[in-house]
DNA sequence: ATATTATATTGACGTTTTTCGATTTGGCGC
DNA sequence: GCGCCAAATCGAAAAACGTCAATATAATAT
């Protein structure tokens, strides 16, 4: 069985219309905290909260290069949550409803 | 540009362990509300609330026969939902990054 | 009609999330 | 050194979320 919580992570990101469209601005390559922000009618710490969980679902990748922070999408992320997407909406010979045990309390931890 | 805040609605329904692993088991087949409560240690109205939810973002349909709902996923929705996350983390040409107006402030209205 | 079963709704509670202004950290130019 | 800029962090307030017990609704069985 996946990681439920690990991918969850990630659709949770995408959960907020502003994040999907900072998702969005990356997918055509890197940039910088600042240029984002121009983008959007948000503070500076709003964007800075909002990147940093970007980053902690390994969806987006940092880069610091001097005072500036790149951003970027990580790709083996973005392939991972397709697939993951593809495999709970698609029908499978191992389907968590074809298992016999009950979800313990604890599924959410680890899959 | 896309409808973000139709689409994200679902990436937030997604962002829910336990509502993720219902649609993993609906993935299979058509399943009644007792038969999906079974698996989980939560309370009747819980599931019925997160039931709900998957219905209001399209992800899922509910059929009613006699005192029974039956639940199974919405293809359709699932189609978009893969084709929304496959644009919004592709290179294009008219991606938002490139437009010139910044994002309104009403831009998770309608896309 | 009464009881039982499946599901939905309501109302409440604690937790998490979103957001901001203020402050801090660290790099750069003078 | 000093001030300026980009970005992160802190602390607080409001809103949204997940959960439950209790209640309501509606179909079925007796």
């Amino acid at each position: 069985m996946e990681n439920y919580l690990e991918h969850t992570k990630v659709f949770k990101a995408l959960g907020e219309p502003k994040r999907a469209m900072i998702v969005d601005m990356l997918s055509c390559g890197e940039l910088c905290a600042c240029k984002i922000l121009e983008k959007f009618e948000m503070s500076q710490s709003t964007l800075s909260h909002h990147m940093k969980l970007l980053c902690a679902c390994g969806l987006v990748k940092g880069r610091e290069e001097g005072k500036w922070t790149y951003y970027s999408l990580d790709e083996d992320t973005l392939r991972k949550t397709m697939q993951f997407l593809c495999a709970i909406t698609s029908d499978k010979e191992n389907c968590i409803c074809k298992e016999n045990a009950n979800y313990p309390k604890g599924c959410e931890g680890n899959g």
